[in-house]
DNA sequence: GCCGTTTTCGGCCCGACTGTTTTCAGTCG
């Protein structure tokens, strides 16, 4: 797969034309191609093969000539010649808040300033106050942008930023008196990780709800404090911002401020190719205002069907609204399980017990205990002896229990060989087998792949878990040519894992949607090691959500008699 | 560079803030 790979190009060449002032036209061209190949569920040789690049929306004649040129020469020469004479150091300048294209250029033209340490040094030294447009307070701000930068927390895992964002509008809530208080941005979007949280609230007065806001128990430093925005740095360095908007603009607000940008910008298009206007004041045609008072107004009154926040990315959403074909999204009260529990036989915290009567409280119909196998010696794999205790263990239980039922299962490893790490005798046994690749991340891609492809190829494997292994906090999805195990998924009819452990989220969005389209089913998991860990299947269902992914392609949607059925059916 | 229920040429999203200006350019979300 190449798209990754074009699509940083393409943004690059975005990059650098825009610091060289070429027509912001054009940049923008660049980028939303970018964004297009990054989003995009084929694989682009696929697509060029087949003569298709063109059909891809964003790219015309001029970025058709130049993937199909990177695809069969491995290099672009438009690319290379932009970026003669620019470095990397200098595109970076840009980076730093307050600082854009036409500042760096100046610099770098005026001053020779490369890099961040001559630009912090040239404003030291007073330097920049002598340029053109240039004064003491903005070198002043510089200096502020390069620490912003240098100190920038790094994106957050949309399941730390959740809880958070909670806790600060229950707080909100008790000691302000504010109507409505909603999260809007990507946080809203549910996007696997957020750079910064924005919170929404109508109420009569502004300046206390903000003062609230600002002087909350764990407020780590106020930004900005005004009538009608305020601007923290909460716990773990994060920027939560807060804005008190009027009650008839609230719905225009809401859906300017959760974006995205790619998304507003399209409905943007539309409303003035009729002769509307959409801003975060409210629709209106000329000076007629024609809502915003509820977010369902702006869509309806473009004549689009309503657009789930998930799927607001311009990833082909709104031409499914004008057919009035947005898809129907799986919801978490559709759930009737966890797929993916760890107990105390291997390396989770509670029992078999503890974890099924939570699973009742949490209306389930039945949940999936799936320690590690033998050889994972450092998360306590369990023995081929103690998984026949374990077997009996489940067994009483189940009889003992109402209202909830234990599947017996299994998160077996895929050894580096590609065999699985129980005799097959045992896994006929169980009732639900997930395989999953623990060791030897760094194996080669053809390696790696054949490995998830043995396991697919084994009749008692019922579902792949987190098919990339990627950890958003700290590592890198190892090589797998994700194609191929979709394709041997799809033949195979072997589910693939959603693993909703927050620092997991694996597959994720684009993948599922692959998924989805090659009708490879999906299961939803927490790899929960505790029970407090449980609540993250919200995260798995997200995930899926903004998959397009709709509640009959999920395993754990089903009742259990079917999914039982199914299971049987797999492994025999 | 892309794109077309006005267009194959001439458009291309909207508003706010800041700082340096004296009417506006640059930057941001």
């Amino acid at each position: 797969m190449k798209n990754r790979e074009l699509s940083e190009i393409f943004e690059k060449i975005g990059d650098i034309l825009e610091f060289k002032g070429d027509s912001s036209f054009r940049v923008n061209a660049y980028r939303k191609a970018a964004r297009v190949l990054q989003d995009l569920t084929e694989d682009i040789e696929v697509i060029q093969r087949e003569g298709r690049l063109r059909s891809i929306p964003g790219v015309g004649e001029g970025i058709a000539k130049k993937i199909a040129e990177y695809l069969e020469t491995g290099r672009m020469s438009k690319y290379e010649e932009v970026r003669r004479g620019i470095s990397d150091e200098l595109i970076k300048l840009m980076s730093i808040p307050g600082v854009g294209p036409k500042t760096v250029a100046l610099v770098h033209e005026k001053l020779g300033i490369e890099n961040i340490e001559g630009l912090e040094r040239a404003v030291r030294e007073g330097r920049l106050r002598d340029l053109p447009g240039l004064g003491a307070k903005k070198e002043e701000n510089i200096l502020k942008g390069i620490k912003l930068l240098q100190e920038a927390g790094k994106r957050i895992s949309i399941g730390v930023a959740l809880p958070l964002v909670e806790r600060i509008m229950d707080g909100l809530k008790r000691r302000a008196k504010v109507k409505q208080v909603y999260p809007a941005g990507s946080l809203r979007r549910m996007k696997e990780t957020v750079g910064d949280i924005d919170i929404l609230t109508t109420g009569a007065e502004g300046g206390k709800i903000i003062e609230a806001f600002t002087s909350a128990p764990g407020v780590k430093e106020v930004l900005a404090c005004g009538e009608t925005k305020g601007s923290i740095i909460a716990e773990g360095g994060i920027q939560v911002d807060l804005r008190v908007v009027p009650q008839e603009s609230y719905g225009s607000a809401l859906q300017y401020f959760t974006g995205s940008k790619a998304h507003n910008i399209h409905l943007r298009e539309i409303a003035k190719s009729r002769g509307m206007k959409i801003s975060e004041y409210g629709i209106f045609r000329g000076e007629e205002r024609l809502g915003g008072e509820r977010e369902e107004d702006i869509y309806s009154i473009l004549g689009l069907s309503y657009i789930p926040p998930e799927l607001r990315e311009d990833r082909g959403e709104i031409e499914a609204a004008q057919e009035g074909k947005v898809p129907q999204l799986v919801e978490e009260s559709q759930l009737r399980g966890d797929l993916h529990v760890h107990s105390q036989w291997s390396d989770g915290t509670a029992t078999i017990e503890e974890i099924a009567l939570k699973a009742k409280e949490m209306g389930y119909e039945y949940i999936a205990i799936c320690d590690h196998s033998q050889s994972l010696k450092f998360a306590g794999g369990v023995s081929v002896e103690d998984m026949a205790k374990k077997l009996d263990q489940i067994d009483r239980l189940n009889r003992g229990l109402k209202g909830i039922r234990i599947l017996s299962g299994t998160e077996v490893d895929i050894r580096t060989d590609g065999t699985l790490d129980y005799p097959d005798e045992l896994l006929e046994r169980l009732d639900l087998v997930i395989a999953a690749i623990h060791t030897g991340f760094k194996q080669p891609e053809e390696q790696i792949t054949q490995r998830i492809i043995s396991a697919l190829e084994n009749p008692h494997v019922d579902i792949i878990a987190h098919p990339t292994g990627r950890l958003i906090s700290s590592r890198e999805a190892y090589n797998v040519n994700m194609g191929e195990v979709l394709s041997k998924a799809a033949e195979t009819q072997t589910a693939l894992e959603i693993n909703a452990y927050y620092d997991r989220l694996d597959l994720n969005d684009v993948g599922c949607r692959r998924a989805m389209e090659l009708g490879v089913k999906l299961s939803i998991g927490t790899d929960a090691h505790h029970l407090d860990q449980l609540w993250m299947v919200r995260l798995g269902v997200a995930v899926a959500r903004r998959g397009w992914v709709g509640p009959e392609q999920i395993l754990n949607t089903w009742p259990l008699e079917r999914l039982l059925v199914w299971l049987k059916k797999r492994s025999g």
